[in-house]
DNA sequence: TACATATTTGAAAGCGCTTTGGAAGCCATT
DNA sequence: AATGGCTTCCAAAGCGCTTTCAAATATGTA
């Protein structure tokens, strides 16, 4: 069933029957619902295809998925995917998400673009100097970062959460309760967050006149099995730290796990926070000993993504460009007191 | 830049330029090679909802994705989405995906169907009388179940894991150890893998004379809260079950917790089997005490449907139209001897 | 040389929709 | 009766591609 077919049916013209769905003024109120009660019966859908080729538009934003044989799937994904969902069900809008390899991300984002099935476009995963954002630019096409790259002007639109602030604050804490070891358990040293979070840390130490060593700074994929191994590594060292901050609680799992395994108290012999994204499976609440954490909801910043950018496809707004959403630090169990040695 | 005008730049048809792209014999080399360097310096790419509206086809697979303000992320959607990928990459297709209310799955499958903007559909989340099954047979466009739908006519393509026999055997395997009083905490009863699993460990005990009494059986959403509050409930029981079977490593997560709490022994006074998906942040290994599994890697499955979805649309093939994928009965620490009281 | 047969190219139709530019009908106003 | 302004509808063009059918050119055969 097509429009051709519909409008034959109601002995209308195609124009007339196209205007009634589309809620064009122009139409007797009468016949508009004729036509309607005529799309309910036969179950009439436009083709999404067509539509998108008359307009230029089809309710879609398109996104990049990492993906390879060996590539760890990323709790943190799904996560916003379920946040863009809430918001995009309200208005109809759907995904097209391609799999790309992480070494082809910028000309998978070109292809994307230049097929003409997105409207618009959500980029994750920002590294400093991230060369996507030229391409952007230069694209016409909306799109709105998660994240931001460091050391590009930041001219693009954004919603980012104050990495470098938080883990300045976390580290503050650390230092009131009189630590001075301090150790890093980072993602991957070239994503921005992990630039941006380190900064905050080296900051706040700086202030006491402390340095982060570079043996007690890890950057890994944000798996359990990194988390283990760099925490390991740390308590082997001469002069163990006794503060940690760790950039998610996926990385904190597999640290208490090493921490557990010598037989070290968490917020006694070791002081931990982590950086908490809402994760609906690793609640720091729920960790045999409740986490410190710097907590933003990744869910919450897919819901304001997505309507920022429905929002600017379907031209209501405007939107602020740049948004930069602060962390909570919420202090539970796994930070204590130095401990007397 | 459109094939128009890449055609006028070339002093070529339109019908060439199309036929040189698309890899059609009847072209000449020389002027194939022509069009092929023109693609690469213009950078033109064809427009790929005029593709899909001229072939009806355009590389890509349709999936709903449930969601709602309040619905949990699932990690198990993620896993599995990575698995697709994994494949979709390597043949150039991509996703189209529609979130959806729960409730509302039917209807948004339809959309996306005759929305014209998916070649093939992936359906999971499969329930007991699936009511999508009738519209989907309905619809002539190939799609492929993830799971299989309880009391309806298996006359459909799937694949599924065996889950009657994954328990059916896990309970076997207690009851060899001495076990008589088990407990289930399961998906949501209407799942049909909730269903067979909960019918392979009543058969286990049928065989024995024993049943699975009320009491001793959940079924929630698979969170690990969840997990803790049913395990809670049994542990108060007057005749506590000792043997345990779970549908989740995420619910068993919560599950020990519990156990944790009263200060009971995993693999001593309680054991406990869950279903292990092979999702990259439960590795049952990495629990404090290791888990004994039935283990199926939920991203496996996803490049297999993938293959099959894709090869279908290609018109490579046939495929099996139904697999069953048998799980392996891994054995860790949390089972034991049924403790003498 | 003339003819049949491959090989290579092109004109145009069509996919299902939106939208421009009229046209027809109706009413009130001159 | 003629004019103008509304309201309501339609024919046809166009979005960017594929594909059918036909034409042009090259090649082989008698």
């Amino acid at each position: 069933m097509n429009l051709k077919q519909l409008s034959e049916l109601l002995g209308l013209s195609q124009t007339t029957v196209s205007r009634a769905l589309n809620g064009y003024p122009e139409v007797n109120e009468a016949t508009r619902e004729r036509v309607l009660r005529a799309v309910k019966e036969t179950g009439y859908r436009p083709n999404k295809a067509a539509q998108r080729l008359a307009t230029g538009k089809a309710g879609s934003i398109g996104l990049v998925m990492p993906t390879a044989p060996g590539h760890q799937s990323d709790v943190h994904f799904g996560e916003f995917l379920a946040g863009l969902g809430e918001e995009a069900v309200r208005h109809d809008f759907h995904f097209v998400i391609m799999p790309a390899d992480p070494d082809d991300e910028v000309a998978a984002l070109r292809r994307l673009a230049i097929s003409g099935n997105v409207d618009a476009l959500f980029v994750a995963y920002m590294r400093g100097h991230d060369p996507r954002l030229a391409m952007l630019k230069s694209l016409s096409m909306p799109f709105v970062v998660h994240g931001r790259s460091f050391g590009s002007e930041p001219d693009y639109p954004y919603l980012d959460i104050d990495n470098e602030a938080a883990f300045y604050d976390a580290a503050r804490l650390l230092l009131q309760l009189g630590h001075t070891r301090f150790a890093l358990m980072n993602g991957p040293a070239h994503l921005d967050f992990a630039i941006r979070r380190r900064n905050g840390l080296i900051a706040a130490l700086g202030e006491r006149g402390l340095e982060l060593a570079d043996d007690c700074t890890s950057h890994t994929v944000m798996t359990d099995e990194e988390g283990l191994i760099a925490m390991e590594r740390f308590l082997q060292l001469p002069d163990r730290p006794t503060a940690i901050l760790c950039s998610s609680t996926v990385l904190a799992l597999g640290a208490i796990r090493a921490v557990n395994q010598v037989g070290l108290k968490l917020g006694e012999d070791i002081s931990l926070i982590a950086h908490d994204d809402v994760l609906p499976l690793l609640k720091p609440e729920n960790f045999s000993v409740p986490l410190t954490t710097t907590r933003s909801s990744l869910r919450a910043a897919g819901v304001r993504i997505a309507q920022r950018l429905i929002g600017t496809v379907k031209q209501v707004g405007p939107f602020p460009e740049q948004e930069l959403w602060k962390t909570e630090l919420i202090v539970r169990a796994s930070t204590g007191p130095v401990p007397q040695s």
